[in-house]
DNA sequence: TGACAAATTGACTGGTTAGTCATTAGTATA
DNA sequence: TATACTAATGACTAACCAGTCAATTTGTCA
């Protein structure tokens, strides 16, 4: 295991534990068995260490539950979903608890910004399941029943992670799938309706821009420790700024760098810009 | 206005925007414009603080959902519960804010009991409503609305309070009434069980033995200021080891007391000791 | 006005924090 | 073995924190 996975695992505990504010970075270093010097070798700050953290396993869930919208029959999708999510959580309940903890709270703008980033993103990814399953039938309720499902979801994690129950998976998410079918077919007044949620940029897609990607593929490339992630990101750097390849000679690449989990939002990202996503 | 509500007021403004840990009693003092001393002078301590700002909001909010529980007619009650909490929350948004972000996080533990008891007393609320709006109709089905019902307020309330959207209380207590309605009639694949809910204490009365009544008793006479309360605290605080007077007298004690909002838990607590409420 | 008390101040203490850097230990190469 | 390089250390700095208290200002009453 490298010293940064070690860093990150072990923090991750303690910050579960304490909260992020109030865990030191001595704490840190002295629960890994390593001297304070050390951290720094690894992370640039405490703040990096905290934006890793969340990059790494949100990244990890995102990708799940990518897989999962991709890959499901229409009929199971939102059970999936679901299961998908609360699976993660509970593999992962000391991230959880943190998502739970840090959500609203953080003086740290960057540590605010990726979080609402996800927050978003989670939005659109519950919409686009519910616009596939319910199509037209709830029009004017669609973006009321996502927060529903929002709030529905964040009261069972809770009450879950903060009694450390062992969680029966398929009946969570059967209970679930439940209650949002009922809501869908039954409200009639809705509290968040499209205008709302639009002003409120709740589902602006926040494109990344080129050169917003050039800075990101320049961080990856100082990060890369193989030749051929090097070289791949070499040559998206410069398709980057004129596109020659092919689609097909463009995903090959990222796929070359998608291994390590800290280019996977990179990825993610640069498939998106190449409109190489289904 | 005493130097106390000065205080209390100018750090809801903070901690609501930064955290209750982030602020500093320096950053608080120089908001308000006295020296740090003469912060010192209202309160022992910055945890004293934040307690004196929580019971000060919770117990106001606890006596108007008291009172509409109380005198509001059975099929309007769950409308008028949530335009009750919301209202409230609309009037007091930046304390809303600080339960928002404070609730599982911090390290204070007198803080979090404190929560931890304002949260059962909610979920103690929530269920007699239910049981006394559907009777035997939801009965394996309760406990599971009760957070269901706890996550779409939480749900919506974060998203107000975070996109500072002016409330439309009308609406959002109907369309929660509704979701409310919905959702008692048609589950019947519950998550949370009675026998869940009962393992974790989540229900669990919690009752205060004499000794804790006692200690707080003791804690409100350094507190108080005039002959009458004085006396009263005195007096109660014999009969919680004897009880000889009669629970009328009790309770006028307990009113003697009751006039200050600090003493208003302290109260509810002696009157439930003394079996005094109906 | 003067004497006393109460309210207020802010420099100070002791403690903790994130982050730095000269020094040392370890390892690979020649 | 000598040299060169990297990895790791922990004492140190500068900043900040909650809370204290001797000194000062303000208020009150005779």
């Amino acid at each position: 295991m490298s010293k940064k996975q070690l860093i990150m695992e072990k923090a991750l505990e303690l910050f579960a534990k304490q909260g992020f504010e109030a865990t030191s970075v001595q704490q840190i270093t002295d629960y890994c068995g390593i001297s304070k010097g050390a951290f720094y070798l690894s992370f640039k700050s405490k703040d990096e260490l905290i934006l890793a953290i969340i990059d790494h396993f949100m990244e990890q869930i995102s990708i799940d539950i990518d897989y999962t919208v991709r890959n499901v029959t229409t009929d199971r999708i939102m059970y999936h979903f679901f299961h998908t999510i609360f699976l993660a959580f509970s593999r992962h309940a000391n991230f959880a608890k943190i998502l739970m903890k840090e959500q609203t709270h953080s003086l740290n703008s960057k540590l605010l910004t990726k979080m609402q980033y996800y927050d978003r993103r989670t939005d659109q990814t519950i919409l686009s399941i519910i616009e596939n399953v319910y199509g037209n039938k709830i029009k004017g309720n669609k973006f009321d029943l996502v927060f529903a499902i929002k709030g529905l979801m964040n009261g069972y994690a809770n009450f879950i992670l903060f009694n450390e129950i062992e969680m029966d998976l398929e009946l969570i998410s059967n209970s679930l799938v439940e209650k949002t079918e009922i809501l869908a077919k039954h409200v009639t007044i809705p509290f968040i309706t499209e205008e709302m949620a639009e002003r409120f940029h709740t589902f602006s897609d926040d494109e990344y821009s080129a050169v917003d990607l050039l800075h990101m593929v320049e961080d990856a490339f100082k990060e890369a420790d193989d030749k051929i992630s090097k070289e791949s990101l070499t040559i998206l750097k410069e398709q980057l700024q004129l596109q020659t390849y092919s689609p097909a000679i463009l995903n090959g690449l990222i796929e070359n760098i998608y291994g390590r989990s800290e280019n996977k939002r990179l990825g993610y990202l640069l498939k998106k810009y190449f409109q190489l996503t289904n």
